[in-house]
DNA sequence: TTTATGTACTTTGTCTTGCAAGGTACTAAA
DNA sequence: TTTAGTACCTTGCAAGACAAAGTACATAAA
């Protein structure tokens, strides 16, 4: 019981970490808003809640990784459509080798150390 | 430069989620102690320093996962030898699969989203 | 017209945790 | 007794996830 929820915590540690990246990576492949993009983390296993997702693309718009429109939907309010910049992508380049040198921290703990 | 620094801080984000990780995985290898952890992991690429670890491997111990033991040391102050328990392993077994699923996670975003 | 429902965006307060910096203490050599 | 090396601990700050509450728009029902 315990267990389950210091690994909970864990667990949520690890999404942390790789939230920005997630992101970013989603949204270098197509344009989106906020409940579109919590859903396909959710099919990706990553569960995001509003509160994390919202300041989240705020700080990446404003350190120039995004951009943003509104878009009229077809139900309900103008949805506002992020797209990544040329920042952005480079920044997404770090952050693929940035991933890399972390599996391979923990591959090298796990099997050479 | 201002995008290296961004990125730096998602790598220093992406190691917090798996610092508690790596510290079980070290020690369900062998006991340590604080200093010969932080040597340990900086040559697995993963730079920690004393203000993090020593809370760190309180908490866990405060979890029951660690328990620790004074060793003489052969220069200078007694050391803690820090030892994983049977709770820590199989917190260490849920911990690994958290982390296999995290690393699934990515590979579904970057190849089939 | 008013109310209810669904959708979308934002903000506030709390909690956890990494990190820089400073502090304590033990040992041995100069 | 002072200095250097080693080891452990604590404090204050900043970042960020999350729950929860709030605002706003559109449309359908009453």
């Amino acid at each position: 019981m315990e267990i389950i929820n210091n690994v909970e915590n864990v667990k949520s540690q690890m999404r942390k970490g790789v939230l920005e990246y997630c992101i970013l990576s989603i949204l270098a492949k197509k344009d989106s808003y906020a409940p579109a993009l919590i859903a396909e983390l959710k099919k990706a296993q990553m569960i995001v809640v509003e509160g994390t997702l919202y300041p989240l693309l705020i700080r990446q718009k404003n350190q120039g990784f995004l951009t943003y429109r509104w878009e009229e939907s077809p139900q309900g309010p103008p949805r506002k459509y992020y797209t990544i910049t040329d920042k952005g992508r480079a920044a997404l380049q770090e952050m693929d080798q940035a991933w890399q040198d972390v599996v391979n921290t923990i591959n090298y703990i796990k099997n050479d150390l």
